[in-house]
DNA sequence: AGCACGCCGACT
DNA sequence: GTCGGCGTGCTC
């Protein structure tokens, strides 16, 4: 059969492929072909081939040039793209898009570029840092060098400043060698796999068992029970059989001590794909997976999409994390998408979590996957306490109430270290003139604007607008102006002047924006220099604080009574693993949690009972509102400069979803989105509602081609969210 | 989304 | 007289 014509994906929101004239060579789905679009060139991705087209002969252009000589997207990946543009109702040109490294995108040869990459000689092996007491930064280049044991990248020394010039002096010591490189680096594996307890050893056997075809497990333990020795295990089986395995982590999850973990312990490439990466970098470590060359292939959110030969296994770490969910243009989730993956695969996934996300406990309810347990902390350890502290009516200092202070000097008498967790930055959310109530608001959100201390400026937490800090007040002139509640900031000056004699620490965004200083930060907690720490959630993820013994959440309260309805398992979460941080086995900590709803029942059985109990009560909430994961939901979202477009186009769109039919789906609004206006923008949406997939995706299916017809749908940006993750 | 076409206001 | 404002339409 003659192929005269080829479907291709072109990176457009259009929800169409698009045909063009086929070249005379045979041209394989997967391929990336130059055409033109319109009066633009684009590159894009072949699909597939038939004799004709739909579309009118004389209407076709022809492929301008074949980049590729061989598929660059195999034919299983093509197939979860297409699912993928089907299930998230999103045009296959996007997803084609998001699956490809930068790179790729632009057309450039599927080749890698060489990189240099930085080895030890003899001599620098055996060279102490001794000898370079008057060059600090050569003896961090040289000690990391060291520790590494394999050829470095710039990659691997990315957090030392001034690296370049270090190393040009290494190199005219004679202690290092540049090469160019097109292979991942593989370390020389130095640690052994320590032994299994039962419950890890169960979980391992259950998996191994399952090698070979897909299986789906909710690998549930808490922080420190040893998930990622149960996950090594599993990939060195999958090493053992020649497979691949894909690990996908969350984006602040992917820390050099997890990498260095893993390469201590597997002496194989292994490709690295995060945001961080040059689009040098990325290309190399996507071309080495899709070679088969990385046995290991660990990554964000987009790594999902990475082409594996040889694919045996899928671990996604952490798997309740909202980091998973991409929140703006192709809005999929990177678990949701792996589970299908290894279902098409036919290959084991494991997800991992100590406070697994409510779906995939529901998941596992209805049988979907088998639940591993591991139960305790690994070498024998008793949990950490929590207890809820009442603050109503207790003056609180620097958002600090007098008991929270007493149990921190016990702590800090005891020689433990205190972490104290606060969701907020700045110094105060509000700045209010005393006079007349006058806040300084954002002029293109609807937001008050963040008093930032240190920098002296007010700033927009929703746009990034910011100025410096009003010496007056902008209603009445008044000069009295008060910063009122409490951020990071604020609690940091109130810790210093509480505890003089005690090295404070704060870890949020604004505190280790420069390159290298949160590993100083932490160095300086490790090495006890410094024994209270105050920070936001970058304090939750990926780092452990063994001698931390007292872990404070200073306000529980923000969770209890949101407008997204995912608000309470997001605080339960981010208080569990808060507490994870803390501790050791032979000194479990204790958890304090300040809050004004000290009733609360959610909250109380978290205390109490832990994460499995109030898991159950707030599926049995879902169950009775009828929210997932007993129902599934899509949000159509739009927005415009002016309030009345947005709210008149989902008006449009509601009563476009009513004639096509919505049998068992509901229709809910259009409402203004919680923060109605954002960056300038007026943001409304419309919720659609059903108890069954099947019913909600066939109504979008008709309904989707209507939008795109809609009149007043080019005059705002609208977008629809399946299995929508924050409802803002 | 881009990108062009097209038809009305204040500028050298 | 023109530069440019963004409404409207189209992309195989």
């Amino acid at each position: 059969m003659s192929r005269a014509v080829l479907h291709i994906a072109i990176p457009s929101p259009l929800r169409r492929r698009f045909d063009y004239l086929a070249p005379m060579e045979p041209v394989a789905p997967g391929s990336r072909v130059q055409v033109s679009f319109g009066r633009r060139p684009v590159v894009g991705i072949v699909l597939g081939g038939a004799a004709g087209s739909d579309v009118p002969l004389e209407k076709l252009r022809p492929v301008e040039a074949v980049l590729d000589t061989a598929p660059l997207l195999p034919p299983e990946l093509l197939e979860l793209l297409h699912w993928a543009s089907t299930y998230y109702h999103h045009p296959i040109g996007e997803v084609c898009a998001a699956a490809l490294p930068v790179a790729l995108r632009q057309g450039q040869p599927a080749q890698p570029r060489g990189l240099r990459r930085y080895r030890l000689t003899p001599a620098g092996t055996e060279a102490g840092t001794e000898q370079l007491k008057r060059a600090p930064r050569q003896a961090a280049l040289l000690s990391r060098l060291q520790r590494l044991g394999i050829a470095a990248g710039p990659d691997d020394l990315a957090e030392l400043d001034g690296w370049p010039g270090a190393m040009k002096r290494l190199e005219e010591k004679g202690w290092v060698l540049a090469e160019e490189t097109l292979m991942l680096p593989a370390s020389a594996a130095t640690d052994s796999a320590p032994p299994l307890g039962a419950a890890q050893q169960a979980a391992v056997d259950a998996v191994s068992a399952a090698f070979g075809g897909y299986a789906g497990f909710l690998l549930d333990g808490v922080t420190g029970s040893g998930k990622t020795e149960v996950y090594l295990r599993l990939i060195e089986q999958a090493l053992a059989a020649g497979r691949q395995t894909l690990v996908l982590v969350p984006e602040i999850g992917l820390t050099p001590q997890l990498l260095e973990r893993f390469r201590r312990r597997f002496p194989v490439p292994i490709a690295v794909l995060h945001s961080g990466l040059s689009d040098g970098e990325r290309l190399n470590a996507w071309l080495a997976a899709r070679a088969g060359l990385a046995p290991i292939v660990i990554g964000t959110r987009s790594a999902v999409f990475t082409p594996l030969p040889n694919l045996g296994l899928i671990v996604v770490d952490e798997e309740h994390d909202p980091s998973f969910k991409q929140q703006d243009g192709f809005r999929y989730s990177a678990r949701d998408v792996a589970v299908v993956r290894a279902q098409k695969a036919g290959v084991p996934i494991v997800l991992g979590s100590a406070t697994p996300a409510l779906e995939s406990l529901a998941n596992a309810a209805a049988g979907r996957y088998t639940r591993l347990e591991l139960p305790e902390r690994a070498g024998s350890a008793v949990h950490p306490h929590m207890r809820l502290l009442d603050i109503r009516h207790q003056p609180l200092d620097g958002g600090i109430s007098e008991p929270m202070v007493r149990a921190m000097r016990h702590h800090l008498g005891q020689g433990g270290q205190v972490l104290l967790f606060l969701n907020r930055r700045g110094y105060a959310p509000v700045l209010l003139c005393h006079d007349c109530g006058w806040v300084a608001t954002c002029r293109r959100c609807d937001a008050h604007l963040t008093y930032h201390a240190g920098q002296k400026r007010i700033r927009c937490h929703h746009c990034g607008t910011e100025r410096p800090v009003p010496q007056q007040c902008g209603g009445c002139g008044s000069l009295d102006l008060r910063p009122i509640g409490h951020g990071t900031e604020r609690v940091e000056e109130a810790l210093r002047a509480r505890f003089p004699d005690i090295g404070v620490e704060r870890i949020d965004r604004d505190a280790t924006r420069r390159k290298g200083s949160l590993e100083a930060k932490l160095e300086r907690v490790h090495s006890g220099a410094a024994r209270i720490l105050i920070g936001t959630q970058m304090l939750a993820k990926g780092h452990h604080f063994p001698d931390v013994t007292l872990v404070g959440v200073l306000d529980a309260d923000q969770g209890l009574f949101s407008a997204d309805f995912r608000a309470g398992e997001r605080m339960a979460q981010m208080i569990l693993q808060v507490a994870g941080r803390a501790g050791r086995a032979e000194r479990p900590g204790e958890v304090v949690i300040q809050t004004h709803h000290p009733e609360h029942p959610l909250l109380r059985l978290l205390i109490e009972d832990g994460y499995g109990a109030f898991a159950a009560a707030a599926l049995v909430e879902r169950r009775q509102a009828e929210l997932p994961p007993y129902s599934f939901l899509a949000l159509l979202r739009a927005e415009a400069p002016a309030t009345a477009v947005p709210q008149a186009f989902l008006e449009e769109a509601r009563r476009l979803a009513e004639s096509v039919g919505h049998g068992g789906v509901m229709v809910l609004g259009p409402v203004p989105a919680p923060m109605e206006r954002r960056a300038g923008r007026y943001r409304a949406q419309l919720l659609l509602q059903a108890a069954g997939r099947t019913a909600l995706h066939r109504l979008l299916e008709r309904w989707l081609p209507l939008l795109e017809e809609s009149k007043t749908g080019r005059k705002v940006r609208w977008s629809l969210d399946v299995d929508p993750g924050e409802m803002f």
